[in-house]
DNA sequence: CTATAAAATGTAATCGATTACAAAAACACT
DNA sequence: AGTGTTTTTGTAATCGATTACATTTTATAG
């Protein structure tokens, strides 16, 4: 028989500890600790006799006390870039699921415009707070006070830069550029215009891989037209009015996001210019309003709840296992090309 | 001169406490974090002493550390509703600048598909891990298992129902949407048309506003045709369908969210109806898409980002001091009448 | 210059779980 | 029965900060 050192206080003591459950079911603390997180250390019918213990008292079991001493939050960070938009959502969706399922809780943090907010996450990290990092944008690696891909925690990028060697989860850049490309010329197009998206590794892909299939088709590069923008609907309304004041107007138009197109397509409307009878208009990402706006666009969709999954359950593979496989740790997803109302054969 | 019972460990042991601290500032490890935390306790050059070290050391407090035994984590939870639209992001935005600024870390919990999730976001609570809820629906309230408004955990809603005793945040609904009839009296329409929310708080005020301004103008509120909605952009889609089959036009639709304002407006539009020649639509929300959209939408918008500032600073405040004058444990916020292209005189 | 209050600092207990190590119990095999 | 394993359980140290209480130092007053 045990005997407590530790007397029930008779009073209420705020919250019901691991003592109390070691009490009801006759067991010393380190048997309820095994009971439930290593269940198979102790033998069935003291687990049984400890979980119910663990019913009848509500116990829940102290988190700051277990982060302490086992050094895991079971929490993780996630970073999000500058500007939040719908797309991100989505991939939160994906990755709340993921971490939800095993039990791991998930703190957000956006840069937005304040950058001594970058140094506070970083601290996150630093001070082992939480277990590992999820970067939806690739700025906060290349911080200047603590780069946190130096410290010792897990991290996986969500569409990032492939050259650094960070696990990440990335979608076909260049084959749903391609796809957009072959859709393009099998309507008949052959002149071609592309909205660009901030200088980056997004940027390349895409365009990349949306020339190359242009250029087998026999168009040259410095055919295309392209128009600067920097993913946002505000750029989108400066490709169109660039489009308008042009003379060489292409019959087709590919905005390396739906924003983007959304916000041409609306200057070209003002304009009195048609999409898609004088002009087809291609997004990429697949958010909701693409769906809504007049008319329905054109675009790649991204899987972007099964992104924020992937890269949520590579972050859990990571921290438990340490290791993994180098040729598993990036996934790369597939693309859709959804075809709506606002691409048709160029009119003679 | 004091003598430390712990010798600076030789080897590198991993990451650097308190104890680094004090030996390097030559100090107890309780004035190290006098210093930090409350600074008036100590002598001001012992303090700056202090501080060289820390800066010296790199030292970041453990933060498992500090809330086990201060029985505060500095952590928020978010929950967010099951539909996460452009507006929630915005709200973050302003939450996570009020709860950063303070040094806080902010928890996002989405209720979404999975019931059970719920479970784990009042263990959260229940676990002490949180310091405080914001609660961006009104759901969790109702959770069976465990109510989130009994454990003795400070809670802000934002945007849910006044007749709770909870502190909120909250917008002048019923100003808003008399805003919304003042202007549609104001250009000259007579007959109306209202696209509900789904039933609630939020849907009740806006009809009583709306309908309040309209009948001290002589319009009875029977005449108001009614669409069911619940907020989404096909519910909006599906009142336009009910509008364009029925004999009974009204000349102008008030749709109490943007994206039902704007799939109204989209099925209008593809039937030939034009807005706002023949109708005129408005919405609420204020998000994004309404200046993009065909015709740009007039809306009522929401300071979303301050809603989310605001109710994280009381959060904040209930935290810290527990108690509030009734009368400052919830604000409202006014909204502003964007008027755009999608509201005009009626044809006659 | 002493008495007393106030300010500054130190000592050590404490928060509540996990886990290394030790001890006991159960089992297997000759 | 005796000895060696294996399984199960308990004891107590431990994680790293905060803080009640004790002690020392400094300031203030008479």
């Amino acid at each position: 028989m045990v005997r407590k050192k530790r007397a029930r206080p008779s009073s209420y003591s705020g919250s019901i500890t691991i003592d109390d459950v070691a009490d009801m079911a006759g067991v010393s603390t380190a048997t309820v600790s095994r009971a439930l997180s290593s269940p198979g250390l102790v033998a069935r019918d003291t687990r049984e006799r400890v979980l119910e213990a663990v019913r009848n008292t509500g116990y829940i079991p102290n988190v700051a006390a277990r982060s302490l001493r086992a050094a895991r939050s079971k929490l993780a960070l996630v970073v999000f870039p500058t500007c939040i938009t719908p797309f991100f959502s989505e991939l939160l969706i994906g990755i709340e699921n993921a971490l939800s399922a095993e039990g791991y809780g998930l703190i957000t943090g956006s840069l937005l415009e304040r950058p001594e907010r970058e140094t506070q996450l970083v601290h996150l990290v630093a001070a082992k707070q939480v277990d590992g990092v999820i970067l939806l944008n690739g700025q906060m690696i290349r911080s200047d006070t603590l780069r946190v891909d130096q410290l010792d925690v897990p991290i996986v990028a969500v569409g990032v830069p492939g050259k650094s060697d960070i696990p990440s989860v990335l979608i076909g850049e260049r084959e749903g550029a391609a796809a957009v490309a072959w859709h393009l010329l099998e309507l008949g197009h052959r002149t071609f215009g592309y909205v660009t998206g901030a200088p980056g590794y997004v940027d390349d892909e895409r365009w990349g891989g949306f020339t190359e299939v242009l250029t087998e088709a026999g168009i040259a590069v410095s055919e295309i037209v392209r128009y600067p923008g920097d993913f946002t609907g505000a750029s989108g309304i400066g490709a169109g009015l660039q489009f308008i004041e042009s003379s060489k107007r292409p019959t087709a138009v590919f905005a390396i996001s739906d924003m983007m197109a959304i916000g041409f397509m609306k200057t070209l409307r003002e304009a009195g210019i048609s999409v898609p009878a004088d002009v087809s208009v291609v997004g990429f990402d697949g958010i909701e309003f693409t769906a809504f706006c007049e008319p329905e666009l054109t675009t790649i969709r991204q899987p972007s709840e099964v992104m924020g999954f992937e890269a949520a359950r590579l972050l859990i593979e990571l921290v438990q296992e340490k290791t993994i496989p180098a040729d598993e740790r990036s996934k790369t997803l597939g693309t859709e090309l959804v075809i709506r109302e606002s691409t048709a054969p160029p009119s003679r």
